[in-house]
DNA sequence: ACAGCGGCTGAAAGTTGTCTGAGAAAGTAC
DNA sequence: GTACTTTCTCAGACAACTTTCAGCCGCTGT
């Protein structure tokens, strides 16, 4: 069957964001790789923005800083929802006195993230709220390649039928190799998106955790991850 | 093996609910998370707004704040019964003087929860008195998960047909876990569930009740209550 | 063939997350 | 009031995980 290597982009599934943020790096950083991952991102920088943006937009989900220059991320929420929109949410949150108090972020199928994080983390969050708020239907959170098995939401992993533990690491590096089958990711690439984008060390780690996973998912026939020596890591079945 | 994971959301009934509350943070808390508990909820700030909505929608159901800012929650349940209702209520109620007043009105099936309450909490309360309220097709007010019982009615807990003696929170602790088996539940999830909503205090807690629980109902194999380390926890069986 | 680069991996150091015992604080029963 | 239960906090121990480092191996190009 040679190769057939569907170049597809990750193509989430068209959804359209809101993103809520006021620091501009972090704007322009989630709005560029969301996009990358398919999604039809519209930005706003204050809470009032938003809440208007919300309206017109009508997006199917908002990723809301819930530290703004105007209104908190909770005003937000309740505005847009006195409007009747029932929009899911993925907050962003620091890591500093104010996490702990806190609360409800997780309450209408909402979820959140604290800062720094990945862009894996913020994807699978986004995928996840959006997988249980689209009512009925589907639930594709099984990921499959080969015989390896990863179940986002259980977070199991099976590799030919058998169970397979992982660290939190190991299981985002994996879940992104999925996500990306048959693409070559550069180290550079995969330290961008596993790693949180405070991450400042080097690639070398990227090395070390392909070889742990190496250990754990890919010690039997056939082996699924490669090395593109001086370009990157694939993961794909052996060509025939 | 693999996968069996009955990918149900909570569901309730789909009953009808009417939220009367003019806190429009409360408001937006109760809203949101029984929305998504399953329930068809519509929700009114006022008593006179109260009545008009329990006229027009005939809801299953009403959780109503007895104290609002023009008639209190007694008239309101009043001209709904002029009216011929006999819709059950659940009272949100301070810990005050009405709470006691609020025991008469109890009798006839319904029931109050005071504030702050937990969601868990309230939850248990409408499930409670819709099951009572709806005879005829009775709904289980039995739990099962493997060899693990709990009777909501009862309160009590059996493992491996042994019984088990748990403190309050130990319960709402297991029932938020039983409710939610095979799903992983993080302990932001869990605290916003299954403690106060005013709860000020850290995650550390929750890993002690699962401490307790642990000794108390999961003392035996196989073991249910599992670690998900930087995830969350989850009831599940043993994997195959 | 050899030098040099890139990648692999074992080991060790550093960091973080979880569990649990002890006890203070708050609540309840008698 | 006292005794008892329950809730909540704290800190130490421990285990799991992350990150770095250095040496080795093999590929690649001249």
């Amino acid at each position: 069957m040679g190769h057939m290597a569907a170049q597809t982009q990750p193509k989430q599934s068209e959804a359209k964001l809101l993103v809520v943020e006021d620091d501009a790096n972090i704007l322009e950083l989630l709005s560029a790789s969301l996009r990358f991952a398919g999604f039809d991102v519209s930005t706003a920088t204050s809470g009032s923005a938003a809440v208007s943006a919300a309206k017109n937009a009508s997006p199917d989900l908002v990723v809301l800083d819930v530290m703004l220059p105007d209104l908190d991320g909770f005003e937000v929420i309740r505005l847009m929802r006195e409007g009747g929109q029932r929009t899911p949410v993925v907050f962003l949150t620091a890591r500093d006195g104010t996490e702990d108090k806190i609360r409800g972020l997780t309450l209408g199928g909402d979820d959140y993230v604290t800062k720094p994080f990945s862009l894996e983390e913020l994807t699978a969050r986004i995928r996840a709220v959006l997988r249980r708020t689209s009512q009925g239907d589907e639930a594709p959170s099984r990921l499959v390649f080969a015989d390896l098995e990863l179940d986002e939401e259980t977070h199991e992993v099976y590799r030919a039928g058998q169970r397979v533990q992982l660290s939190p690491t190991e299981f985002k590096l994996l879940r992104y190799l999925m996500l990306n089958a048959n693409r070559v990711l550069s180290k550079a690439q995969i330290l961008d998106h596993v790693w949180k984008y405070d991450f400042r060390g080097d690639d070398n780690i990227v090395e070390s955790y392909i070889s742990y996973l190496r250990r754990k998912v890919d010690n039997v026939q056939p082996r699924l991850i490669h090395t593109l020596r001086g370009v990157g890591y694939v993961l794909r079945k052996p060509a025939v």
